[in-house]
DNA sequence: CTGAAAGCGCTAACAT
DNA sequence: ATGTTAGCGCTTTCAG
């Protein structure tokens, strides 16, 4: 592994050219860079990035925080924040707070502070008090996704439009009893989003002049499973039954299409599922959602970072712009039976 | 953030003891270790990661490749890897593989090389011979986890046994034509797993007595959608069509059964199916299924990383110990109609 | 068991 | 535009 120095001599430079000539700050006369350049490209030069870091204070690496990786929303946020990281010549440090209490505290009173990121980017978490501190002690930037932090810049898609988007795109088709499977307020979750879904499903609701019913409410856990336990209850009765319903996530909306097939529902033509995520399986599925779009939230999350890092290096993308969600429509919702 | 000398300050000792102290390598009298300890405590000392790394050469940090983090297998694995390093106070810096060509020649020729990580954890990814030998050329511990690589060692299911396996259940359970839904050998996935599952699955046949019918095999993507689509054709003849089916994953072994009731066919009752992995959705659809665990995977790749970057630390966990893989039976399988 | 001191490989003033 | 040089904050010989 050769050195900047052996670098240096071969390009008949000193190592701060070099240094200067490869990182791009400072000036460097073009022909000497190319000189430089192609030195580092005969010896295989790579530039130690602990060396750099210690000199520079600067790590090109950024810590993600995630509470679980095996979910599709998080998997796919981290995908797009991946690959856009690397796209800037960054490195991505993974946090994963599934563990127990004892190393969800470690990452924050230790991993987190050995300097070896340069900004934070938190998934949907609920932090204490104690833990979001932490972060901001650090003085870095960071960013957050999905929740809403005190006092951290957040992407998220706006809860409460979106449930109500799609409790207009069941009403508009003419249903008038709409249920809703709806997140529990479980501590894993941010707090908020469960809530805010069902503000905007009962604001559509009153918009439409009905009141809510808290019988057609039920709460799950945002899986397969529960949404189809969930779903049961809600459908359990014949006479009393919603004719369609409105699912927090893609998942509890599946469930709840495979327990309305079990119960011998046919959907759409006696019952309208529509979910929430626009999840992989969905379209197989012929699920009717509210796509959002993970692996952009996580790429437009990178970007925000890179602007805090890197003021002026163009124009910083306008922040606060609502996430995009789209309604796509598929085979699952359909005006209610006559 | 206080340094190491504040730290030998209020110890009353000098940086080195602190260094000795706090790190565990050389020795320190038990008395003085209580007081650096309790030091450092005191100003909320943590060590700078890239200074202790320019200084030893070692980074506590682990590289892991992935070709793609929204699948189940991976981002198990991933969890399971990321809480063990996390327990031995290593961090992951993850390298996914997802984005195209530039990017990931950039992960070989660059990113791997800034001396950043002490080892590496492949996840089963098809390597050119030139990304192997860049990893090899870092002359760092490597682990691979699924696909053989070759000169790197490997943690691995016995595919073509658990294919035997699976088949094995359904011929115990009388079945005599039986199908199977495959991998395709695609250049993402590792070449060898498809080719070990389509043989165990012969091999069983043989050993049976029963010579493989090609027509009762198809190929797919391991997605539901593939499998549901495979499952189409291989069921659409009433008098052909094999009276059970062995999935070399949960997720095509899910979609044949979605295509085994759009087709009218009870499962079990006019047709088993099994899948291989243990997927967490196996359990709610009642999939019988030969069931790994991609977490302890994780785990023991982490282990084997561990033993080698840390020599006598404890007894080495033993190699080559093949992974546990279990049959679970759930409804999916059952004797064949009479 | 502990201390003194020499780097680890690079970056960023400061000069020129 | 380029060179000189003093660190960055730790670890690790080497002494004692």
């Amino acid at each position: 592994m050769p050195g900047i120095d052996a670098v240096a001599r071969l390009a008949g430079v000193s190592t701060a050219t070099v240094s200067r000539a490869l990182s791009g700050n400072g000036h460097v006369s073009p022909a000497t860079r190319i000189r430089v350049q192609e030195a580092a490209r005969q010896l295989g030069y790579v530039v130690s990035s602990p060396a750099s870091s210690l000199a520079s204070g600067r790590t090109k690496n950024i810590g993600v925080v995630v509470p679980f990786l095996n979910r599709w929303f998080y998997s796919s946020v981290l995908e797009g924040a991946g690959a856009a990281l690397l796209r800037n010549g960054y490195d991505l440090t993974l946090y994963g707070l599934a563990g127990g209490a004892d190393e969800r505290r470690s990452v924050f009173e230790h991993f987190l502070l050995r300097k070896r990121v340069d900004a934070v980017l938190a998934l949907t978490i609920e932090l204490t008090n104690r833990e979001l501190q932490s972060l901001l002690d650090l003085q870095k930037p960071i960013v957050g996704i999905g929740g809403p932090l005190v006092g951290v810049p957040t992407l998220s898609i706006d809860d409460v439009d979106v449930a109500r988007r799609a409790t207009d795109h069941l009403l508009g088709l003419g249903h008038r009893r709409i249920g809703m499977i709806g997140g529990e307020s479980g501590f894993e979750l941010d707090f908020h989003l469960p809530t805010n879904r069902r503000s905007g499903y009962e604001f559509a609701l009153r918009q439409a002049g009905l009141e809510p019913d808290p019988g057609l409410f039920r709460p799950a856990d945002f899986t397969i499973t529960g949404g189809y336990a969930a779903a049961r209850l809600l459908l359990e009765h014949p006479l009393t039954r919603p004719t369609a319903v409105f699912a927090a996530s893609d998942e509890m909306a599946l469930g709840c299409m495979l327990a309305a097939r079990d119960l011998g529902l046919n959907v759409p033509r006696e019952l309208s599922v529509i979910g929430i995520d626009g999840h992989e399986y969905a379209e197989f599925f012929g699920l009717t959602t509210m796509a959002q779009y993970p692996g952009r939230q996580g790429e437009q999350a990178v970007e925000m970072l890179m602007d805090q890092l890197h003021p002026g290096r163009r124009e910083a993308a306008p922040a606060n712009v609502p996430l995009p969600v789209e309604l796509v429509v598929r085979g699952s919702t359909a005006p209610p039976p006559a």
